[in-house]
DNA sequence: TTGAAAGCGCTAACAA
DNA sequence: TTGTTAGCGCTTTCAA
């Protein structure tokens, strides 16, 4: 309760105190001083002065006048995954190491709440925006080019726009084949016995059911059954019923099946919720995503990391130029069963507990 | 590809094609022209016009201007858990429904960063903060103050602004019982089986250790010894490395544990990682924060899952009058082993799959 | 090496 | 019922 609540000190306080110009102090301020040949005399000066002030720029002010915020947009589906959380994370602390200042926001998969979260963004003059995951990342576009936003896709491509996502053909042929080895290595194993459960219609689950089947055809041959997938969208509640139809129909679920992204195998957990276990006794799961807690569920889980650092390291690089459209992909991870990665947790300093 | 980008509309532009002035426009459109007395029929020229030349408000110029921004701040430790990550998607969702935009920002245990990091909010005029989890919530409160930002602690209690947490005692109670009983069905348990890992010294940390001791003392009698404890921080490595000593000690874990959070729970999976099954065969765990994954772990786990929306809500309400520096309690969740809860996931709607 | 002055887009008295 | 005007705090020519 030391200080009072005192109105913040401007650029012209400090110009009277230290009998500068508002302008001179300014470019002190902001760190253009060198190339307007102030003196370093004079420069000390103010800064120490602000320092005693406690000066901090209003960056609205700021923002308006320069029109470059230093704000940078994330879009976001949800935070609620490992996934997206993590991305949020890393993509902080690369904004700052940049200097700017970063905004997450979710667009919750509803491509008309996805146009009006950036809007809102807009409103406050970002910079430049990362669309990750987005429904509609055209309609993302659209927006952005009128407001002329810089702006990379991330994870999902968009046709308009530089886009940055994980392989996940590859990805998938990996999950494909650890999680039919490890199967295998329990006893025969038949095509039917594999299957994939979540996603839709976008880039990432076509390609990953390509990715699927490639490996199913190489090792069971041509004639793979092609009612292996259950499209269920990115929805707990869809995926849950997807398992219990299928538990239904066979009396309990296949012995090896990949599931398309954490929030798919949160139906997986519903369904475990509702059912002992011997539904799901000696089955073998692949997750095309990573959650430390799922790998260690009570049967082996493969699953998939993409490499966000990379990802959005790659997206910065490309905000500068207005790149092409192209579409650049990351490899991701395969994390073996019973892992614990570290993550941007262990990168915090902790202060000692006691 | 449709439309070039174009300057933004500004009011000027609607004032020169509607014939207004600057001022009607303004209070057409931003919502005050009721009260100004403007008629319904300028008003409606000028919002269609608005629409036909997709006006939208400049909030950095209107900010500077009326010296509230309409940004409301959410400062996190971390996104990368389940508990903060889900608090970040239940606050922009509240935040957005009060006609706000959320600004989520995480300080990452660091009083420095914590205060640095809000420095840069209220360098955007931010007109309120939500300080989730800080490890400093006074030094944050400081720099507040002297910015006249109202705020209110969440989770985390400081000494100078309202707080509004979890009933850590209590919550520790109904844990801490719920496993005794659960390992107690297995077979006899001794006192100096029953132990609690993480946390460090804070508010929260301490009522739970409190809520503990008093329930292995409700069962055990005032014999319990009082090394049952091992204060870890806020770390999965600290953590792992107090089961790793433990576990080198007694040649396995306890039989019945509390872990005193989903990070330090983390902990326990690289333990995991690092040993088979025989280390903790037959445990039975409680850990004070929900993730779902972490509920279907192959050992009993409960859990306790704190009432995010709850807070927030009462977060929203003190923000209005300057409130007194309050504690308010509010009751948090068991949830019982294997047991997947609906999250801010189920809320959106998602597109059909197909 | 520095200062004066205009203006970013908006709001809010005060006039009319 | 509407318009005029000043100015939020800053940057940026242009002039000195």
């Amino acid at each position: 309760m030391s200080e009072k609540e005192q109105k913040k000190a401007t650029i012209y306080d400090l110009s009277v105190v230290s009998g500068a110009s508002p302008s001179t102090v300014s470019a002190v301020l902001n760190g253009t001083w060198r190339k307007r040949r102030i003196s370093e005399e004079t420069a000390d000066k103010i800064m120490t002065l602000a320092k005693a002030h406690r000066y901090t720029a209003n960056l609205q002010a700021r923002g308006l006048r320069s029109s470059r915020s230093g704000l940078t947009g994330l879009l976001l589906p949800v935070y609620d995954t490992r996934f997206f959380s993590s991305m949020a994370q890393t993509f902080e602390a690369k904004a700052r190491q940049r200097g700017l200042v970063p905004m997450v926001v979710s667009g919750r998969r509803d491509p008309e709440e996805e146009r009006q979260t950036v809007e809102s963004l807009i409103a406050y003059s970002i910079d430049s925006l990362f669309v990750a995951g987005a429904t509609d990342p055209d309609g993302v576009h659209q927006v952005c080019l009128r407001a002329g936003v810089p702006h990379v896709n991330i994870d999902l491509p968009g046709k308009y726009a530089p886009s940055i996502i994980s392989d996940n053909r590859q990805g998938a042929e990996m999950l494909t084949s650890a999680i039919i080895r490890h199967a295998e290595g329990m006893g025969p194993l038949a095509p039917e016995d594999v299957c994939l459960f979540g996603g839709r219609d976008d880039h990432a689950s076509r390609d990953r059911v390509l990715g699927f089947h490639a490996v199913k055809q190489s090792i069971f041959g041509d004639d793979v059954p092609k009612d292996d997938i259950e499209t269920t969208g990115y929805s707990p509640g869809m995926t849950a019923l997807a398992f219990e139809r299928f538990y239904e129909k066979h009396g309990r679920l296949p012995r090896c099946f990949f599931v398309n992204s954490s929030i798919n195998f949160e139906g997986l957990l519903r369904f475990m919720g509702r059912h002992d276990g011997e539904a799901f006794g000696d089955i073998v799961v692949g997750c095309f995503d990573y959650d430390p807690f799922g790998s260690f569920l009570p049967f082996p889980v493969y699953m998939i990391k993409p490499n966000v650092s990379e990802m959005l390291d790659r997206g910065f690089d490309l905000l500068g130029e207005d790149a092409l459209p192209e579409i650049i992909m990351i490899e991701p991870q395969l994390v073996l069963p019973r892992t614990a990665l570290e993550g941007p947790l262990d990168a915090i300093k902790d202060p000692t507990p006691a």
